[in-house]
Parts: C-alpha cells; sequence; structure tokens
DNA sequence: TATTTTTAGTGTATATACTACACTTAGTTA
DNA sequence: TAACTAAGTGTAGTATATACACTAAAAATA
C-alpha cells in the first residue's frame, strides 16, 4: 500500500445505499425516499446513510434497512460499490450498495429524517432518480434476476407458507415473463429446497392449493441453473 | 442519508487490494507482496493501496496492477467490498477488493515501494497472509471459478492465440479437476466465441495443432453455463 | 341440488444437452 | 522406417428442457 500520511482528511466519506425490493399489486417494487434537503432536493433517490465508526458494512446495511422498514432477518447481499468522484456534487462520496429482499407484508414504511416522504415504486416505471441511483438500481435487478435462478434467496420475498402459483407469479413478476405451470414445478421440487405443509389454502372458489415452504433459509447454493 | 457533520475526520480510509490471478507452471499463482512496515511487517499481503482524491476507484485499481506488473488492459473486474472495523489495526480502513487476470508472459514483476518483495504463489500453498488478504483471496478464488463457466474472461489469461489444449489445460487448472478433450472442444466451440487462425503450433515432436483466438475481449455472458 | 366458474394439479412425447469412452493422424526423434 | 507423442475426432446412452391440455376440487349461482 502506498504511503497516505499526508491524506488524512481527504479520505472519501462511505455511505451504504440499499435497494429493498418487494413484490405488492403483482409488481416488482422498491422503496425510494423524497430527499429533504441538497443535493437532489425533492428528487426521489435509494435509501442509505453514512457508515459509522466502528460499525460493519453489512451492520450498517442491516441499520438502515430497519430504519426504513422496521424490518430484519431478511436477505441482504451487498452489490457493488460506486466511487465515482463525481458522482456526488458535494465531494468525494464512495457508496456500498446492498440490496435486500423483503416481503411486502411485513414492511413498515417510515420516512427516515432525511426524507420528506418514503414510496414504493414499481421498478418498471419509476421516477428519475438523485445522484448515480438509476444505474445502482438496474445493476440490483440484473443480480436479482439472476440470482434466484441458482440459489433459494426468493424465500425472503415470500411469506412462511406459500402456494406453488404464488411463488410461481413472483418468478414471472422478477423476469417479467410467463412460465409454464407444469414444467416450473417439475423443476422447482426437483431442486429439493421445499417441503410441503399439511394445510391448503382454502376460502376461495376453486380447488384448495397445498402450502410449501422452504426446509431452510440459509443460502443455498445450486450446481445448475433454474 | 443522516447527517454527518460531526464526523468528518472519523471518514474510514478507503483502500484498493488486488488479486492478480496468473498461470505459471501449470498452477494458478497469485502476486504478494511481502510488506515494509508494521502492522505485519514481513508478511505477505496482497498488492494495493489507498485511493487518490478524484480517483475512480477502477482506475485505482488499474493504476495498481500496473505499478506491480506493469500491465494494462487486462481483465479486472471488482471482486468485494471488505470493511470490518477491526480488519485493520491501525484504524478504519473499507477495502475494495479487485481481481485481474493476467496471462503470465505479460507481467514483469515488481516490487512497490512499500514492499521488500514481490513474489507469484500457487493458490494451493500460499504462506499465511496479513489481514483478512486470506478470505479475499479465496472469495475471488471462488469467483473466478464461477465465472469462466458462463464469460468469455479467460481470454485473459491467455495469449492472443492458443491451442484448444493450452485452454483446456487453463480450465483444469482453475477448477482442479480433469476433463474430457472431446467433450470439452465440442462445448467449447459451440459456445462461439473462438475463432481458428490459419496458423498451427509446429516444431513439437507431435501432430501440429490449430491455433485459436477469441472473437472479442470484450465482455460476453453466455446464456447457459459452461 | 345441479350447473357453472375458477384455479389446482398432473403426464407424455420430442428435442436438446451432457456424459462416458478409444482409436486414427501427423508430425518429430531415434 | 519404426517408435513416440500429443492432436484430433464420433457415437451411444442418459438426463434435462420444452411444448402442450385435460381432470379435480372447491365456491358461487341458478
Amino acid at each position: 500500500m502506498a504511503k497516505n500520511k499526508t491524506l488524512k482528511f481527504e479520505n472519501p466519506k462511505v455511505t451504504v445505499d440499499i435497494i429493498i425490493f418487494t413484490i405488492e399489486d403483482n409488481k416488482l417494487k422498491t422503496l425510494l425516499i423524497k430527499r429533504k434537503s441538497p443535493p437532489f432536493k425533492g428528487k426521489w433517490a435509494l435509501p442509505g446513510g453514512f457508515l459509522k465508526k466502528d460499525e460493519d458494512i453489512y451492520n450498517a446495511a442491516q441499520r438502515e434497512l430497519n430504519e426504513e422498514t422496521g424490518i430484519k432477518g431478511v436477505y441482504l447481499e451487498q452489490l457493488y460499490t460506486f466511487g465515482e468522484p463525481k458522482r456526488d456534487p458535494r465531494g468525494r462520496v464512495v457508496t456500498v450498495a446492498y440490496f435486500a429482499l423483503v416481503p411486502r407484508e411485513l414492511m413498515k414504511i417510515k420516512a427516515a429524517d432525511d426524507a420528506t416522504d418514503a414510496k414504493l415504486f414499481s421498478i418498471a416505471d419509476s421516477p428519475v432518480l438523485a445522484f448515480d441511483h438509476r444505474k445502482i438500481l438496474n445493476y440490483a435487478l440484473y443480480r436479482i434476476r439472476n440470482k434466484i435462478q441458482y440459489t433459494n434467496v426468493i424465500w425472503s420475498l415470500l411469506s412462511k407458507k406459500f402456494t406453488l402459483t404464488e411463488i410461481q407469479k413472483v418468478y414471472e413478476i422478477i423476469w417479467g415473463r410467463r412460465i409454464d405451470k407444469r414444467n416450473f414445478r417439475k423443476k422447482l421440487l426437483s431442486l429439493g429446497l421445499l417441503k410441503s405443509a399439511k394445510e391448503t389454502l382454502t376460502g376461495l372458489r376453486q380447488r384448495p392449493a397445498k402450502f410449501y415452504s422452504f426446509k431452510t433459509t440459509k443460502y443455498v447454493e445450486l450446481k445448475r441453473f433454474f
């Protein structure tokens, strides 16, 4: 490492930004906050904040997630670190982006003190974003679309028990295309990630659907693609 | 984002560390430097250095790579950002790790001014590393093993022209297992990444092997796994 | 209570991809 | 010219992916 004695006060600031994905109204949505102060005052942005002294980056992401949604224990993964010198007009800010997968019904959206509003936006038609947050969001979308093919992380968008139709719909929403029902079930069940519950979903005007749940919510990586 | 007015001088330092992969003597190796000063004085570590003011992170990684090996234009990718509060005993240091793939014959290894020595080590039996560099190296190994299955990045470990036997050997070394020659060729050629040259490799006491090269060294991601 | 409506649940045939496996070819060397 | 070495090639069997349509079970309605 090169010497740095003279640069102490030029260290970049380090922030953590989070893409909070959830499914609502059959759409993939993400939580955005309306900025209270300049730069980009009044513009929508990803929630985030400064890394605290002696705070692990992952913990900082967890803290931010909890501040915005009141949630813990969901899937949270480091996405990428963005550090172009001009990305923040106030000065040098390096941001470590994370993404989280949150079941909608567990989210309690609160606007933090740096925001006048906080809202879920469909990825498809979200507004112009502050900073380079559009780029970050696009990359997160790319990552999640891939990740659900070879891991079990999709558990974190569903409630504990779900029907096969429900989980299929989540895949379809994220990938933006229809999947054949029979092939989907064959493949999904063959992966061995699910166990079927005894309960069924009744009360609807149709044949009751069996409930399933994930055997584990520990991170599992599959040998082959979905 | 939370307010940060009072924390100016507590910003973490940001460094860039690089895993420089190359193939030498039929082994996957990485460049390590011997640290000149504490902490971990005399220990082997990944090359790296502080992010400069107004320097893009990717450029910082390129610069470090060039300082250590005299090389440019190879594949270089951000790996992950490590920022545990205690990872550097001197104070808070967040490091953005990159990995590079370098053909051995293009490398000119130089010890930078922060090192007493710089050397290639086989990943399999490299020494105890300073800081959390073992963890970083392990993750880089995991990443490269996956990446070569669904991208064309392996071009960056080979010379411009190579035989199919040569490229197969690179896969075998990285994956640490033998591959069937016929199946390998069928699959690799079917991906459509290579074009065959007119030249052959002669002078050896055997049938001459056809040379191939990559159609492009732009990043290509394949639909299906290798 | 019979009929309609709605979604759940299931199987098969075809095409494509993966795996395992051994001999011939073309050059160099002795 | 015979021996050596690595290059180059094909096929059969298995597994996986794809395309596709009807029956089943409940609720709602007539």
